[in-house]
DNA sequence: CCTGCTTTGACTATTTTTGACTAAAAAGTG
DNA sequence: CACTTTTTAGTCAAAAATAGTCAAAGCAGG
């Protein structure tokens, strides 16, 4: 059963479907009116799911005719490596996942290849402690793109 | 007289047969409470006898809407899961190698797969120190393993 | 009475939801 | 223009809703 929160999610991206820009512009008491809750869980979903790390950004101006937009990013040329510095020293499981979900999204890696790469950043790290674990998660990762960087020529 | 282990995993084989799907949702806690037990009875009982060698997978989210799914893994998997087996606690890295070419030898994975492993247990583990790396890379083996089962429908 | 599977509960981890308070930009006023 | 008010959005921490972990206690068969 779904979330209030993925809810919202999921109408933001429907209306980044239909719009004919690569953004779409919403105020966000509108929607929490829409949602019935707080304003600020637009803004959770907004921090959550619509991060660079999902491959958005989100632009947004208070104010009288304030509003939130929401950009899906384009894809480019060296994507692969740019998700390498992405991913940097250290990195959460939720960023990792989204990364992983960025590359499945763009067609760079197959399904079963982002089971895999889900399976590794998530079980294959859940007995390591949590100072490391992120660290490790980060080698694990670029060692993975690193991987499919040599698989792509 | 069957314990209330056996009841619960009854119960969760029998939703599985009712399900149009190769999987189903349960609520950890309606679980719990269907059968008067503590939540972690249920982990119990999913870690016991719905684990990759028993041909299941299951997936799990905390937090509000969370859930557990129960994936019922297709028959012929045995290879994989044999190989599962064959992982054990603890593997070295050479161990790990010859595994990853059997499955690029039966087709199980593809090149690309192959590399990505390759790379998981060689690259990606060698900032960490040796009395827990065997261990660490079983377990990173087993979790990849069990996506693959889980991408092979 | 040992050994191993089962059951429980206290503690931990993660995700979502809300609300009080803060910050910024536009609109109104003199 | 300078100042105040109104309209938005952001922050942050607490509370709620879930699930996981682990060790100890319970129990059943050999």
């Amino acid at each position: 059963m779904p979330t209030l929160a993925e809810y919202i999610a999921q109408y933001i991206y429907r209306l980044l479907e239909q719009s004919e820009r690569d953004y779409v512009d919403v105020r966000r008491s509108d929607l929490a009116l829409k949602f019935n809750c707080a304003p600020s869980q637009v803004t959770y979903v907004l921090s959550t799911r619509f991060g660079p790390h999902s491959g958005f950004v989100v632009e947004s101006r208070r104010g009288g005719g304030g509003y939130v937009r929401i950009i899906k990013l384009p894809v480019e040329d060296e994507f692969v490596r740019r998700l390498y510095h992405v991913v940097g020293d250290a990195i959460g499981h939720r960023e990792a996942l989204q990364i992983i979900g960025r590359l499945s999204e763009e067609s760079l890696i197959t399904g079963r290849e982002a089971g895999m790469m889900a399976a590794i950043v998530g079980d294959g790290l859940s007995k390591v402690e949590l100072p490391g674990r992120n660290t490790l998660r980060a080698q694990l990762m670029r060692a993975m793109l690193a991987a499919l960087l040599r698989g792509m020529e």
